[in-house]
DNA sequence: CACATAGGTTGCAAAGTACAACCAGTATTG
DNA sequence: CAATACTGGTTGTACTTTGCAACCTATGTG
C-alpha cells in the first residue's frame, strides 16, 4: 500500500490515469481537459511509465506525436478506478453519477464492485479477514492477529 | 473522480485509510504506526471526519483519549482498498503479496476484485462501456461518445 | 502535588506545485 | 525554400504543502 501511495497517491496521478481509461492519448490532449501544469504533467507522465503502468511510444506518422497508452498493468487497475468512481457517486455525491459503467452487449448497468469468495459468492466485510502473506514483516503479522480477535 | 482525489489523492490518506482498517483508533497509534507528521495526520484526519469518512468520538473511559473510526461510508470504500492491494501486490511487487484477504469462515482466499454484469457474470474490461450520467456537464458527454467509437 | 499521557498547535526549513517563458525538432503554408 | 505553427518538453521563479521539533492544554496517575 505503500507503494500504492508513491504511484497514485499523488496529486493529479488518479486524474491523469482517468483520462488515459477516457482514451487520451497525448501531452496535450492531457494538459487540455486537465488544466495541469506542463512540468507536472511531464514528471507523472514519465513516473507512470517507469512504474509499468503507462507505455511511451512515437507516432510512426507525424513524427513530433509521442503516444502515451496504459499498459496492461494500468488497464488491470480499471476495475478499482469503477469501484472508486461508484463509491464516489454514492458517497460523495450524494447518488448523483456523472458517469456510468455499462455492459456493452446489453447495455446494462454493472454491479457495484464488491469482494466475492474463491467459488463466486458476495461477501461482506465482516466475513473478510486479514492474514499475514508468507514474506510479510513480523510487526504485521502480530497486528493483523491483534485485529483478527476483534 | 476530482472530488475523489481531494480525499484519497492527498498523500498519507490512503495509508491513514489503511491503518483505520486494520483497527487502528487513535492519534498515537496512527502517528507511531506510519512515522507521519503530526500536523499532517491532524489535519488528514480532520478531512476524513470532514468527508465523512471516519467519526470522531472522545472516549467515555478517559476523557483524553479521542477514537477515531470509519463511518459506514468509509467501510465502504474497503473493496476499493482490497482491489488496490491485490493490484499492487501482482503489478508492483511481482506476486509477492505481503497481505492476503482470505474468508473467515473457510480460509480460503477471496476473488480478485473485478467487475460483474447485473446479472453476476464476470465482465472483460472489452465487455465494459462507460456513458455519461443523468446530470454530467455535455462536454464529457461528447468525450465518452468519442471514445465509443474506438 | 509532581509527572506522564493524549491530542493537538505553532514556527521554521525543505520539498513539491503552479505559472509563464523559452527551446528543439517536425510538420505545414505561402 | 523561408516563415510559421505545432508537439512535447525544460527551465526559472513565486507560492503552497510537508516534515520536524518544540510547545501547549486538558486530563489522568503515583
Amino acid at each position: 500500500m505503500a507503494r500504492v501511495t508513491e504511484i497514485i497517491g499523488e496529486g493529479w496521478t488518479l486524474m491523469v490515469l482517468r483520462e488515459a481509461f477516457l482514451g487520451t492519448r497525448h501531452f496535450n490532449e492531457f494538459e487540455r481537459e486537465l488544466g495541469i501544469a506542463r512540468n507536472i504533467l511531464a514528471d507523472r507522465l514519465k513516473k507512470l511509465v517507469e512504474a509499468g503502468l503507462m507505455e511511451r511510444a512515437a507516432s510512426t506518422t507525424d513524427r513530433r506525436v509521442v503516444e502515451y497508452r496504459l499498459t496492461w498493468s494500468g488497464q488491470a487497475l480499471f476495475p478499482v478506478l469503477i469501484g472508486l468512481t461508484q463509491w464516489a457517486s454514492e458517497h460523495l455525491c450524494d447518488g448523483q453519477a456523472s458517469m456510468r459503467f455499462v455492459e456493452k452487449e446489453s447495455g446494462r448497468e454493472v454491479a457495484p464492485v464488491g469482494v466475492l469468495s474463491a467459488d463466486g459468492r458476495p461477501l461482506k466485510l465482516a466475513d473478510i479477514a486479514m492474514v499475514a502473506g508468507p514474506d510479510a514483516d513480523p510487526s504485521l503479522g502480530a497486528r493483523l492477529a491483534k485485529a483478527a480477535e476483534r
